[in-house]
DNA sequence: TTTGGTGATTGCCATTATGGGAAGGTCAAG
DNA sequence: CTTGACCTTCCCATAATGGCAATCACCAAA
């Protein structure tokens, strides 16, 4: 199989499957006489269980890791689990600061008219600071 | 005030002020003789404005039109509740997704023993698809 | 007045994971 | 032999932010 092949066989990007391997989540694939990468049913396995890792959120860094504990047959489930708990952790404190920023959205849109005229507790929230004061240290929180 | 203070005054560091200034979100500062910019209190105002909106999770997109709007004594709120809107429905998509990956994940590390053997669902569910089947055959159509 | 320290300026690089596109080589079918 | 589909590498772009480096500006103390 050629990388298209393995693209439509796995559900990865023929572009992300170059990537992967540039990044060594996956082994150099063997290439032929003329340069083509070339797949086995096993890689293409593998880019498969990445794809689905990815389904899931998980980061690149993370599903190296498992890749490489998938492949080890040493391996402790507990590796595996901390990893996913870990993941699960911070889904959940993504999920809370979504959330709440949906909630406080939802509040100021709910009394806003949402007409013609110019007055709009939204802009008067943002403008004011909705009453929560101004941090004086910025929380950096990444969305 | 020097962009060090108006950055201390609105939140917003003197690294993005440039960056808000280099993509027309802000308006080009005035500077001093020797190239310093400088800022008025309304700047700062601005500067707060946007900071808050960011914490809200809004896109420098969004917030270029909230920003204009707030200028803007002609506007209709309808204009800002839709932008809002807009935003809390890709909020509620984002939480949704993020949800499902959470549930997911969490109901297959709580069958997962965590121990120092190597069977593990996580790693099962990833290779194996868990019960969602990919595509056979991939569509060739782009989306 | 010289020196030191703090801060401003620009510019480049990195992040995450993915897509787009160009320029050129390969291969199989017609 | 041509054509079209596909592969290769390399570069660019994303969203928003941080970091680093070289250079310059300013203020205050010695």
């Amino acid at each position: 199989m050629v990388i298209g092949d393995a693209a439509r066989a796995s559900g990865v990007s023929a572009k992300m499957i170059r990537y992967y391997e540039s990044i060594g989540l996956v082994p150099a694939a063997i290439r032929t006489g003329s340069g083509y990468r070339t797949y086995q049913p096993a890689d293409v396995e593998t880019l498969r269980f990445i794809r689905r890792a990815r389904d899931l959120g998980l980061s690149m860094e993370r599903i190296k890791l498992l890749v490489g504990l998938w492949h080890n047959r040493e391996r402790p489930s507990r590796e595996v689990k901390r990893i996913a708990l870990e993941h699960v952790d911070e889904l959940r404190a993504k999920i809370g600061e979504l959330t709440a920023m949906c909630a406080t959205l939802e509040q100021l849109a709910a009394t806003c008219h949402g007409d013609c005229r110019p007055d709009c507790p939204i802009l008067t929230d943002l403008a004011a600071g909705g009453g929560r004061a101004l941090p004086a240290v910025t929380p950096k929180v990444a969305v």
